[in-house]
RNA sequence: GUCCCGGUAGCUCAGUCGGAUAGAGCAACUGCCUUCUAAGCAGUCGGUCGGGGGUUCGACUCCCUCCCGGGGCGCCA
């Protein structure tokens, strides 16, 4: 609708133009708006007033000459100027009336559109190091990426979601340090355990596993493992000193063989249950991503050799450097440090130049907000090796915070004092959570009131949408009840019935889904689908109380009984791409 | 110090590319269940859009500046 009322515009403008009311090489943007104020008609255009300046006449003539030469079309009942310029349509009222027939047709693919032409995209998410269970800060990011790759899909893209898993570095070796030391507390090796060392229960429950599978057979003595270790923080020790002391300690008595189980065990066991509990979230990836398979196939010396090829590192102080700031970061940043290690950037370098050479047409890296300064720099690296950096959109999710008892927690995954996902999800359950975590744009700090959260959860919005749905559900189980039957095609005969003002705002509202899921999915805004499904919800429960649906007239219940069903159906579509349930009843 | 995000009703937040009288929910207050689920509906109350300049037909929206809150500024990942 929006698109044919452009059209119209368009030539009433050429036909401007070829009267010389204006410049006829002017090229021009032609937008239509739906009007906030019906009121001000179903939809509007401030064409007029865009052109006053370049036409040197008042907005309100070329309004008026841009009517007059404005085509007649049978949806459009009334053509109004109004304000300083603005040219307002109002739709006769069977324009509406399509709608339900459209979504009754098209069913769970109303919404659904080919704008992405197929293009392939990727989309990267949570990617949390796996040392830890998920907690709720990486709840949002899972919730808001997963609902961006299903509008990105749901508007024709092509979506590949992809889970970085950091599974090499220094914050692994000392989740499986942690993990020895509880092994080695199982098998009565009873050690202080590090300031710096991973504390959650699950370190022990590892240990444990390997306890199991080994015996004792991996324990050393209390004097081996100590020996020449620096001092911990508590007595008076540098923390980092003392934990790479451990790690390094563990590797030579375990052995390369040994240490690699250890580590393994570690990692498999976390990322298990980190698959596991985004699964039951109902956040599905295409694939999980080794940051080590990059290592262990050359991906990362490939990448440094193309920038020092290009002429863009230098070394200094024993390490390489890469010169970042030619590209506009800060400064210049490692990626061979002075004892031989390839940094964590290094790494990032390659897997980005992967994802582009894997031809995305887009790529977007969902991170947390804290990670914002590292943008430049791996924008950076691709323009240095050659890459299209415009492709990669990185959104940048600010952390959720969590209030309990009024009071802010702290979460630390090292002290093992978080609220864990799966705890939030249990508390609140799957559909309140992810319907929360998107409720806002990402750029809004969230602050998540636990209690209100878990103790007043009849509150929460997500709630009343359901009730919608299901109550729709309802009325259809009380027509059956009653002997009656839904006649689709008499109801599609008597739309004209529909008259009253409810339902000229749900037919509205109806029309305008399709417009907001391709706004919300392009602009990356899932809260935006959130807002929509309230008022829609809204609107809904109101009518539902103004008027009867199981009337007497045939012809007048069965045109209400379409238009609830639309309802129902935009509703479970718009549920269904935020990942959450839509209810038969409640 | 510098960079990023935020500042809109008592609280939590929307506000489309600059558009017409700035909107919801919660809280408070007043009504509505013999009728398709009251997890609902109707209504009332509530605003110097952080402050000050600027740009223009028009600014919550764009620019400058200042104030306040959160975060980032490692040869950690």
């Amino acid at each position: 609708m929006k698109q044919q009322l452009a059209q119209l515009l368009a030539q009433a403008y050429s036909a401007l133009q070829s009267q010389g009311m204006i410049p006829a090489d002017h090229p021009v943007d032609i937008l239509v708006e739906r009007t906030r104020d019906r009121g001000h008609g179903d939809f509007a255009s401030n064409l007029a007033m865009t052109l006053a300046r370049v036409a040197g006449r008042k907005p309100r003539d070329i309004a008026e000459a841009l009517v007059a030469a404005l085509p007649q079309v049978a949806q459009v009942s009334k053509v109004e100027i109004a304000g300083p310029g603005f040219i307002n349509f109002h739709l006769s009222r069977d324009a509406w009336h399509g709608v339900v027939g459209e979504i009754l047709e098209r069913g769970a693919d109303y919404g659904r559109s080919e704008v992405g032409r197929g293009q392939p995209v990727q989309v990267e998410f949570v990617s949390a190091n796996p040392t830890g269970p998920l907690h709720v800060g990486h709840g949002r990011g899972a919730a808001y990426g997963a609902t961006v790759a299903d509008l990105l899909r749901a508007v024709g893209f092509n979506v590949h979601r992809e889970y970085y898993v950091n599974d090499a570095g220094r914050q692994m070796d000392i989740l499986a340090a942690s993990v020895y030391l509880r092994y080695l507390e199982l098998a009565g090796v009873e050690l202080p355990f590090p300031s710096n060392g991973y504390q959650g229960d699950y370190v022990w429950d590892i240990g444990a596993t390997l306890h199991r599978n080994h015996g004792n057979d991996w324990a050393f003595a209390p004097e081996e493992m100590l020996r020449d270790i620096p001092a911990d923080a508590p007595a008076g020790g540098d923390k980092e000193e003392h934990i790479d002391a451990l790690i390094t300690r563990t590797k030579q008595l375990l052995g390369p063989q040994r240490y690699r189980e250890l580590f393994d065990e570690g990692l498999n066991s976390i990322l298990a249950n980190i698959r596991q509990d985004l699964k039951e979230f109902g956040v599905e990836y295409d694939e999980w991503f080794s940051e080590r398979s990059l290592t262990e196939s050359g991906v990362v010396d490939q990448a440094i050799e193309r920038l020092k090829a290009s002429g863009h590192v230098y070394e200094q102080e024993g390490a390489l450097w890469f010169r970042s700031t030619e590209f506009g970061d800060e400064k210049d940043r490692v990626v061979v440090r002075e004892n031989g290690q390839k940094t964590y950037f290094a790494s990032d370098i390659a897997y980005h130049m992967n994802k582009l050479e894997r031809g995305y047409a887009r790529v977007i890296d969902i991170w947390g907000a804290d990670h914002h300064g590292y943008v430049p720099r791996v924008k950076a690296a691709l323009t240095a090796l050659g890459d299209d950096a415009s492709k990669l959109d990185v959104l940048l999710v600010q952390f959720a915070i969590l209030y309990r008892g009024g009071e802010k927690m702290q979460m630390s995954t090292r002290s093992g004092e978080f609220v864990t996902l799966r705890e939030l999800r249990q508390e609140v359950g799957n559909d309140a959570a992810r319907f929360f975590y998107v409720m806002r744009k990402c750029e809004q700090h969230m602050d998540f009131d636990l209690d209100l959260a878990k103790s007043q959860s009849n509150d929460n919005p997500v709630y009343y949408i359901q009730y919608a749905h299901a109550r729709v559900m309802s009325v259809f189980r009380q027509l059956a009840e009653k002997g009656m039957a839904w006649d689709r095609e008499q109801g599609a005969q008597g739309m004209h019935l529909l008259h009253e003002s409810h339902e000229e705002a749900l037919l509205v509202n109806l029309s305008r889904y399709p417009e907001m899921v391709e706004a919300a999915a392009l602009n990356h805004e899932p809260h935006h689908l959130a807002h929509y499904l309230r008022e829609l919800a809204n609107e809904f429960h109101t009518y539902y109380n103004a008027h009867q649906f199981l009337v007497g007239d045939p012809a007048l219940r069965n045109a209400r009984l379409n238009l609830i069903q639309a309802v129902r159906q935009v509703l479970a579509n718009g549920l269904g791409l935020l990942g959450v349930s839509a209810p038969d009843s409640m």
